[in-house]
DNA sequence: GCTCTGTAGTGGTATATACCACTCACTTTG
DNA sequence: CAAAGTGAGTGGTATATACCACTACAGAGC
């Protein structure tokens, strides 16, 4: 965070703030221009920062009153960011998982654009056939910006070790927000030998982009799931509006 | 729309360019430089345009390459109870619907088990195919216990009115909670028929039980989108439960 | 008391300018 | 021929300035 952008470093100021509870629900914040004259900063800047904010949903603006720090942050309600393992030893079963492939490379070109990785960048690339009850269910390519965590792949045995565990203890890097996305598919001839399911069989393709917990993007995964294995479950709260 | 802001009109030009499809999907736009000169505004002022649109998901930048339209897939996100038509014009898109069947009826096993309903339970039955932008994209079938809105279907045209509006407002019934689970699937000949796809393609089976304010179900939803239009976003955060 | 009306302060819009890191095609160099 | 370097073009950030519409509030006028 030492070296981001200006107006980054000022809204994360201000987050903190919000979420210490120095800034309280409904209360107002400094304004555009006592900001930018208190922060030394030009008034565009506070106001960007100020629009980073209210792309989370912290605060919100009122034309001519001010800018309030959000009342409703109770309704974000997420799902949960969980790892394999953690979710099928949940339910009761066995998780295990086969590597297939463990190197650094160059990110391709979705990775990198996923990752706001230069054209040059390097990562940790880990592919597993993941199993339950000794079936297996999944093939999932994680894929880890190599400054963040450097030597990661030699650091232990992603078989058995959590990759989550080991960047939080090793590097510091804990997981926090994650944006996915899935869509149906189907099976290739390579995906239908992995899985053991015929070409043309309905897969979910998933795709992560996982964030620190500076809302840095430092992981990206992409998996395809058996469709006629796995059922994906949300809950849902009303956010507010409907219309159906 | 004329004395709208300036960006916003600049905005709702390039928007109409990519619904008409000059320019199309992964297309590369005119860089922002080039933007301000064509049009003789500032570049911020083309760059505030854009970012509007970016919000939008209909174009997407890449530093040092230029910005480029969207692919045209469409996003529906998850986690927050909206209804389709609200999700897919914020999006830009025109959303639509043909009613194909509307009769009360004795629920089928499935759908009285979800709902907690006795086998000789009657429910509402609305079966709607949904357009984007006149293309069909999902078959959806709703079914609202009978007894909970009594005389539902004879209360309003459901091409263009809201279901969730009409249930609130008529009947008291707001949608609070969901359970939604999605998995992945294959068309069959009628879905291929209905969604002018292939059979064998694929698509994504959800199935979503509402819950009202008191806790107590009265929806339950059956569809199956199209899975080279869509995709589903989720985002995770760490501290909660579900999933997979 | 009441309404009206400035006026100061707010966010919203718009311009002009500048520098940065990045990408990519091209040229130079070995 | 391959590797290294150059430069034009791109989006990203940051500054400074200006005017607008809107809100709230104090004070004038009735």
């Amino acid at each position: 965070m030492d070296n981001a952008p200006l107006y980054l470093r000022i809204a994360a100021d201000l987050e903190a703030e919000i979420a210490s509870g120095v800034l309280k629900a409904e209360e107002k914040i400094d304004s555009e221009r006592a900001l930018s004259e208190r922060l030394g900063v030009s008034r565009m800047t506070a106001r960007q920062a100020l629009r980073h904010l209210i792309g989370k949903g912290l605060v919100e603006t009122r034309t001519g009153q001010g800018t309030f720090v959000s009342s409703r942050q109770i309704e974000q309600r997420l799902e949960t960011l969980s790892g394999f393992t953690e979710e099928i030893t949940r339910q009761g079963r066995q998780a295990s998982s086969i590597i297939v492939s463990s190197i650094t490379r160059r990110a391709d070109e979705q990775t990198a654009r996923a990752l706001s990785l230069p054209a040059t960048g390097m990562v940790h690339c880990l592919t597993r056939v993941r199993f339950v009850d000794g079936m297996p269910v999944a093939l999932e390519t994680t894929e880890i910006i190599a400054s963040r965590a450097p030597h990661l792949l030699e650091r232990a045995d992603f078989r058995t070790t959590s990759l989550y565990a080991t960047l939080t203890d090793e590097y510091g890097i804990v997981p926090t927000l994650a944006e996915q996305t899935l869509m149906a598919g189907l099976a290739d001839a390579n995906i239908a030998r992995t899985l053991h399911t015929d070409p043309g069989a309905p897969v979910l393709d998933l795709t992560r982009l996982t964030r620190d917990q500076d809302g840095s993007p430092f992981e990206f995964v992409r998996s395809t799931y058996r469709g006629d294995f796995f059922v994906m479950k949300v809950d849902l709260s009303l956010g507010a509006r409907t219309q159906a």
